[in-house]
DNA sequence: TTCAAATCATTCTATATATGAATGATTCAT
DNA sequence: ATGAATCATTCATATATAGAATGATTTGAA
């Protein structure tokens, strides 16, 4: 039987997953604060980036938001510059989002800022355990599913 | 220098504590879902637990949330006959929150969601795997300053 | 060819939550 | 005894999100 002496609840490792996952997210939103940009609109120039000529629905679909929410995000964007909408030739329904030249330049202040956050954050740890750590959040994440490089946060909850 | 050959770019570790900890939050929170309660009331529930006759006010900065929104919570609970406002004797000002005997029976049911969350999120890896991810948290935890059994993820972003 | 269904972006409405100020009762310190 | 501080509460406001409804366009079948 598990030790339970009094009241001193030793938390297991999903919940301490939750714990770091969320710190984690904060302080990568407080690093991209400056950029100009949160969370969604960090996804959202990573895919444009590797899908280029992307619509909105794609988009949408690809990191769990609703349309009309990408909406508002793009407007944001676009109307921050990051990027373009181009009605698309073939099917005038659609737009083709691209980025322009502050919205790449962005792109890459924010994958500096990533490695930067990743360094810092996992500084207490040694070099030997960081590796071991990154294979073992590899091998669950692969085995519960999740996206490569998309975070489920973007939804609902 | 990094090899990042055309645009296929491997998340850190920390974007996959980011990515896992989203996923294991949201698990959890279906746990325990059928027992009527989301996250913020589990939390609640088990600082009760520990700390009889506790203010609305400390729970509230324990958990990061603020007291407005924890009036809020409180009412649902007490609606749902899991705890009770119990007017202090000593100052009047303040309440006594107390655990009904249905409160602390669905802490139990909720403790027992918690450790089968837990199996299940950690089921992909071997048991030394899994003492080892647990180790390295514990260690990432304490560097960075979260309380135990709280999650920073009851306030703002 | 034509017409119904599907698709994309958008707008609108409703709900939940975060935030902070203000209120009233009570206690504390001088 | 009086003013400051504390606790729970209410209020007003802002923001995020879900979901339905709309309009333009394309697609597919009769």
């Amino acid at each position: 039987m598990p030790p339970s002496s009094s009241e001193s609840r030793a938390p297991g490792a999903a919940f301490l997953l939750t714990q770091l996952g969320t710190q984690a997210a904060r302080r990568f939103a407080e690093r991209i604060e400056p950029l100009g940009i949160t969370p969604p609109h960090a996804g959202i120039l990573r895919l444009v980036a590797m899908i280029p000529d992307c619509s909105q629905q794609k988009l949408a679909t690809r990191l769990g938001i609703l349309p009309s929410r990408m909406v508002v995000l793009i407007d944001e964007m676009a109307g921050q510059g990051l990027l373009d909408r181009r009605r698309s030739a073939t099917d005038r329904r659609n737009y083709e989002i691209v980025l322009t030249d502050k919205g790449a330049e962005t792109l890459a202040n924010m994958q500096r800022a990533a490695a930067a956050h990743d360094t810092d954050f996992l500084t207490p740890l040694t070099p030997e355990e960081q590796q071991t750590l990154k294979s073992l959040c590899e091998k669950l994440a692969a085995h519960h599913g999740l996206a490569q490089g998309v975070h489920p946060g973007y939804k609902h909850l």
